[in-house]
DNA sequence: TTAAATTTTTAGGCAAGACTAAACAATTTT
DNA sequence: AAAATTGTTTAGTCTTGCCTAAAAATTTAA
């Protein structure tokens, strides 16, 4: 049984893992869970022991199969846990992350399960996150596009944040936007990479800066359906 | 703030502090949290270090108010958390100790509040147990009885169990009993307590050990409405 | 009223997990 | 290629919380 240390570690790892490939670094995993690099070393060495990472001494370290499962594990109570704060005991999306956070070390395979069924088998979290299914495995998740790379003249509905922090998040707030809000771009400036987008629900254009273009998921909305006539016979 | 450790002992001092009157020993803590009793020793001076509890060596301990309140309000959440497992869920109430064990250490005032809310300000847990309310005293009970105590001929419901453990609750399964059952005590065995009853629900008498009265509340359940009709005016 | 039994505390260890300071390895810079 | 910088590990210490074994205090029995 893993303590609540241990599985910090394991999912800052994991998360430190996704995006750059091959090792993590020491200090990087010591600045994700708030302790020195020399504790993070030491901890290296015991989740070495026990078989939940790969350590190469100097430099850095991997999760192994076992490790992996744990993390997601740890992912999934997290996430599922997000929406039920949101979902049902109406919670904003930037006040949750620090609940599920000690939510997520309540340690019931029953208890998350059944929790899982009472949402619904969600397969996002607040924030547009895949949630892990019970095999630690990720539910298919829809095909999507940083804002910051999607092109212009389409109508395009937020679905996701990358990396959401509660600054982030309640900075969107600010902004107006959250999950589901529909805008399309109209000019990309190449200058910084600022855009001007247009919001389906409001007039003006409104100017995105690079550092939020850049953590926003968006897919492309269902276009309102269009009706066709044929050309010969217009209505009356 | 205190740790899991310090909160289960602060819970467990709460419990045996009802019903014995006075200081608390050290070896019952030590029996109740499951540890040596040199390991609660050492733990009650910490514990009076830090205001929690007033330790007269050789003598036991008792609650300060500071530690009372804190014991209290993890009471809450256990109590709280047990409901949400059995009427959100679908756990049965001999399942839900455990994990409430874990989730009542979750240290968000915000988040037992809206849970509270959420479950509608619920007066007691699925074991009949009071729940105390956020200023950390009991919401009102109803009176109640042992059904050890209780007259003969009176139409009683059971309204809570004492001290339910799983195994105790799950006994009160296989006997067909849980909280509402209505039943009637027929006859009082002198010799060792035992009692016949008789379910509202079942036609035979049924005979109770005493080690189960012992542990039933019961209360008078409000009698069906009688219709009353003057004497000399009958219905056509 | 001593002696025996029980309870409680103290003493001495151990493991997890954190820290600082110092040593060591790897990477950049010059 | 040597020097400086950066990153990682080791060494030594602290706290919490647990343990066993032994000492001290209290209670019970003779």
């Amino acid at each position: 049984m893993p303590t609540v240390s241990v599985e910090n570690y394991l999912k800052a790892i994991l998360h430190l893992e996704e995006g750059e490939e091959g090792r993590v670094s020491t200090t990087a995993i010591a600045e994700k869970v708030g302790a020195t690099p020399a504790s993070a070393s030491a901890m290296m060495s015991r989740l070495g022991d026990r078989g939940w990472v790969e350590h190469e001494r100097y430099y850095g370290v991997s999760l192994t199969e076992k490790g992996q499962r744990i993390a997601m594990e740890i992912l999934r109570r997290h996430r599922l846990w997000e929406r039920f704060l949101v979902d049902h005991l109406g919670f904003e999306w930037d006040q949750v992350h620090e609940i599920a956070e000690e939510l997520e070390h309540v340690d019931s395979r029953e208890l998350v399960n059944r929790l899982d069924a009472f949402l619904g088998f969600p397969k996002l979290d607040p924030h547009g996150d895949a949630i892990p299914g019970p095999n630690g495995r990720f539910r298919s998740v829809a095909a999507r596009t940083l804002l910051a790379e999607a092109p212009r003249n389409l109508d395009l509905v937020v679905v996701g944040v990358v990396d959401g922090g509660d600054a982030f998040l309640r900075h969107l707030g600010v902004l107006g936007i959250e999950l589901g809000s529909r805008l399309t771009v109209m000019e990309r400036h190449s200058f910084d990479g600022s855009l001007h987008v247009r919001f389906a629900d409001v007039d003006e254009l409104q100017l995105l800066a690079p550092s939020v273009c850049a953590r926003l998921w968006v897919d492309q909305s269902n276009p309102a359906p269009v009706i066709v006539f044929p050309e010969n016979d217009p209505p009356s």
